[in-house]
DNA sequence: TTGTAAGCGTTATCAT
DNA sequence: ATGATAACGCTTACAA
């Protein structure tokens, strides 16, 4: 390369200087430095990833970074964590859509990245599809497949913590909005809502299915998905003293919407009713900040990161990472109006 | 290659059917195709890459994706229309700090990518390191030199469609929170509040500081950037018949915080006050569901792509785009109390 | 229509 | 301590 030439060296001494291994006499560095220097030269990665058989990049397959900010936060820290240990990460939106997944994991395998983490895969196929090509896969939140480590989080820990706290205020009528999943695996959806059951259990309460609601926990587009309105509308509309005093929306943007209800129909938080969400996403913006059931997001995709990183170094099987979720106690419950 | 092999072809003959371009015999293609299928060969892109000297990889800074859902957007807009084009995105986040951006950078020209976004600079020179290296740049909503072409939005005829609305509703003490930039280049937040005191003149009032404030556009942290909170309450303690009406912020984070401190007081949107945001990033999770000025921020980032698409293929001087924002009427806004 | 061979810019091995 | 050289897996003249 030029900077060999300038230097009046081999390549081969060039390297040994860049990487900083081997010998190399003090004179050949130092003119080989001033050549780097002078020719502004920038190691070309495609022939050292050729080279190597390495690409010292990751993808990362999410949902829809639009659809929930818990997928930015997640990415987010999955890229620092990349970045810190040497690693590019390409971000990719497979948006729900089972063919998109497959396209841009097949970019993946072509690109040759290193490893690959999912922040919820749609398709097992697609993730069968890394491993026969030897990338190894993590999977983040939700796990479709038994043949990948991943990293979660007990959704158990919190939402019992928060149903804890309602119960303690005095709360008897909790209404509950959970999630529908937009994938098979009903794992987290089903933790939510059995730390509900369990809660209401404990408390000597009773299941009652006017308190329960599903709905969608991603974003609100052109009107659709706003079931957690729909759902305390219709908990609002109940007689009096039937009313549910308390909510426990397992996602944030259901809680959002949910206080949108409350607020349409004149209605104070908690003042009139209190309400919890899930995630710590949008949490903090809303009026009021919301007590809200948080994850370790940013944590979560560091997490994720690290196992893919022993993996790519050797690691045959990681031991699965399960990260606690927190009561976070901001201004939205109160004790039960009298 | 192994599949040559099998297929008893060399390797030029394989590259031939799998680019499908050249001449190839049907019996040859036959051959080449099911010893593809047998192997599951997927091309090397290093390698291909390295041969043309292209990456077929575009770099995306940013900010920080979970400061401000913008950024998420726009990024979102920008992998969307790269992959459909055969890109893929490496997405980094500066995280604010200058000496990363700059790592960030050096990172992405080792790598070769084709082109790189800036979904705003911090550093005039790192964007010319880019330069120097002859690497397409497109800055995105700010620009920080006149060296690399830019995809902005005009900030100003939504803004004036809000103040408008505003006015022709009846309001006359309109209070306005504005960001404080965190970089440099001012120009986005000068035409907000040029905006607003446009609106201000065109209906023949007259502008006054204690109506105006300033603060962070990005989430609050810890407690801190409560900035929206802060003025509103202070806009509120104000003599009933001095308080402002209206109050226009130019973000919807700083939006939701002034709805917190509206909440808080008892006071009612859009009964006792009305609000206006900017951005349409939180504005339909927020209760009452938040008119709003919205920027085009998928656009955004597809047509940055698109720009620097255009310049890889050899334009040295693309068109400046220029979109515009718009008012979103939802419910925070109407008619001032009596 | 197909094959040969050079070359992309590194790194690693083996001599020297 | 350093240099030659092969190899990584593809693309692309050019030759056949």
């Amino acid at each position: 390369m030029e900077v060999a030439r300038i230097a009046g060296v081999s390549t081969a001494t060039v390297a040994r200087v860049l990487k900083n291994q081997g010998y190399v006499s003090a004179k050949a560095r130092e003119q080989i430095e001033a050549a780097v220097k002078a020719t502004g030269y920038r190691p070309n990665a495609m022939a050292r990833n050729l080279r190597q058989q390495r690409s010292y990049t990751i993808g990362h397959v999410v949902s829809a970074v639009t659809a929930n900010p818990f997928f930015v936060n997640v990415a987010h820290g999955a890229e620092d964590e990349a970045f810190a240990r040497g690693f590019s990460t390409l971000l990719f939106n497979h948006n729900g859509s089972a063919e998109r997944e497959r396209a841009g994991i097949e970019r993946f395998i072509e690109q040759r990245v290193d490893a690959v983490l999912f922040t919820t895969a749609i398709e097992v196929s697609d993730v069968a599809l890394l491993l026969k090509e030897r990338i190894p896969v993590v999977q983040v939140e939700r796990r479709v497949t038994a043949d990948a480590p991943s990293v979660t989080v007990d959704n158990e820990v919190g939402a019992l913590e928060a149903m804890a706290y309602l119960i303690e205020l005095g709360h008897r009528r909790i209404a509950f909005i959970g999630g529908t999943p937009m994938v098979d695996d009903r794992l987290v959806e089903a933790e939510r809502e059995n730390a509900y059951r369990i809660g209401l259990f404990n408390a000597g309460l009773s299941w009652r299915d006017e308190y329960v609601g599903h709905g969608a926990y991603y974003s609100p587009e052109d009107g659709t998905g706003r079931d957690g309105y729909r759902h305390t509308k219709a908990f609002l509309s109940l007689p009096r003293d039937k009313r549910p005093t308390a909510i426990f929306a397992t996602c944030d943007i259901l809680a959002a919407s949910a206080l949108q209800a409350i607020n349409e129909m004149g209605l104070r938080v908690p003042g009139d009713i209190s309400i919890i969400g899930f995630d710590d996403t949008l949490a903090q913006n809303l009026a009021p900040p919301l007590t809200t059931v948080a994850q370790p997001m940013q944590e979560l995709g560091r997490r994720a990161f690290g196992m893919a990183l022993s993996m790519i170094e050797g690691d045959r099987s990681p031991v699965p990472v399960r990260l606690p979720s927190r009561l976070v106690i901001r201004h939205s419950v109160g004790p039960p109006p009298r």
